[in-house]
DNA sequence: GTAAGCTTTTACCAATCGGTCAAATATCGG
DNA sequence: CCGATATTTGACCGATTGGTAAAAGCTTAC
């Protein structure tokens, strides 16, 4: 019997790069919308239109399927605040970094529910990358704003939960989308309900640190 | 073999009344941080100090106690809403609307993880009370929140984003509970983080919706 | 074409799942 | 204390779970 992955050969072949592909998104499917526990092999198998042993064969285990995508989604998932640039304008970074959030929620809903998923249930597997990268991340970022804050160009508040209340309002899109859009109700039809979060948010949290900047 | 609730003689024994807390209680624990098709009656069971069996004699199914557990939460969930008072002063309204979700994601996270569970994967056991009775609640209130707005005690913005970035940042303390933990790290260890929330989104919504109201 | 390696399938396994059953035991009114 | 009823238990069931073994089928380089 042949290894899948890292045969001797050590390059990957078309197909497993396919397949690999194949199960990753339909693991994404069903993760997010299941959990981890609430999913199985043979529901990932049938999404990506394969026998189960034939998944079986390009991951060895359930776990491992969902450490590759917790993987992936937590690099993207970081991005959008790496690219908080300490050198530009507080309101246009922040403004920016709402945006591209909003964006991710509704272009990789399924990423933020995988996200949400495994948080909610207390993170078991990534609990390292919290308080390791995450929060070193954080932290850097927390201090710039609170330079910024001291310096006068927004109002002075706690960056940690402005972080978190920028990470809530966002992906709340994404998490909660059936409620959202049972409140919505079919005025929600189209994507115009991200416009609207959009605008909201934007002027929520423009507002709120403008507010008493000149002080 | 006896027949548990409602029995012939349609009164509840005294250990009745507490072996179905005791299973709820459990449940709500095993529920909200493994989602419904995670959790396992035998896990519940466990929880609950009593033999599977016994257990399914107080609840005839999983389902069963699930739904049980929903329908007090959501129930639990809609009250502060409820409070809205359209004659008080839109200021304090607000504010205490956000204090009193901000103290029931400290005081009940269990809750509101067994509700984002719910919620984050597809809503199947209340969707229908999402649509119903939610959805009249939030229109009526985001009514209240337009006619102050028109009256220029607030500033001009979308009620219903208004809403739904309340619930976010406010339950984003109880389900994302590790991850902030995680970022805040040490300074976290007391219940300090609630006190420095409350203070955050306070300023945030207030000046928010204060900043345009004069104009 | 053919051999070596890659891919897929069929058949299967032990463990766990939600749930049942009947017998054993505890409780309680009289 | 007794009988009736309420509660608890252990043994069990079929279905589903994550995962394996081995052989069959397919690609590809030569």
């Amino acid at each position: 019997m042949a290894v899948p992955r890292a045969a001797k050969t050590q390059r990957r072949t078309r197909i497993q790069e396919e397949k690999e592909e194949r199960i990753l998104d339909a693991a994404l499917d069903v993760f997010s919308s299941n959990g981890f526990r609430g999913s199985t092999i043979d529901q990932i198998a049938e999404a990506a239109g394969m026998s189960k042993p034939n998944l079986l064969y390009y991951f060895r285990t359930k776990e491992a399927i969902h450490r590759q995508l917790i993987d992936r989604v937590l690099f993207t998932w970081l991005e959008p605040l790496q690219a908080f640039d300490a050198e530009g304008r507080p309101e246009s970074e922040i403004r920016s970094y709402i945006r591209r959030k909003l964006e991710m929620a509704r272009d990789f809903p399924r990423e933020s529910r995988l996200f949400a998923n495994e948080v909610l249930q207390g993170a078991p597997h990534i609990e390292d990358e919290l308080k390791g990268p995450l929060k070193e991340l954080v932290d850097e970022k927390a201090e710039v704003i609170r330079t910024w804050a001291r310096a006068g160009k927004i109002a002075k508040c706690d960056p940690y939960h402005l972080i978190f209340s920028i990470w809530s309002t966002t992906q709340h899109y994404a998490d909660f989308d059936v409620q959202v859009r049972a409140v919505l109700g079919q005025a929600s039809a189209g994507e115009g309900r991200f416009e609207d979060a959009a605008r909201f948010l934007e002027q929520l949290f423009m507002d709120g640190l403008r507010a008493r900047a000149g002080k």
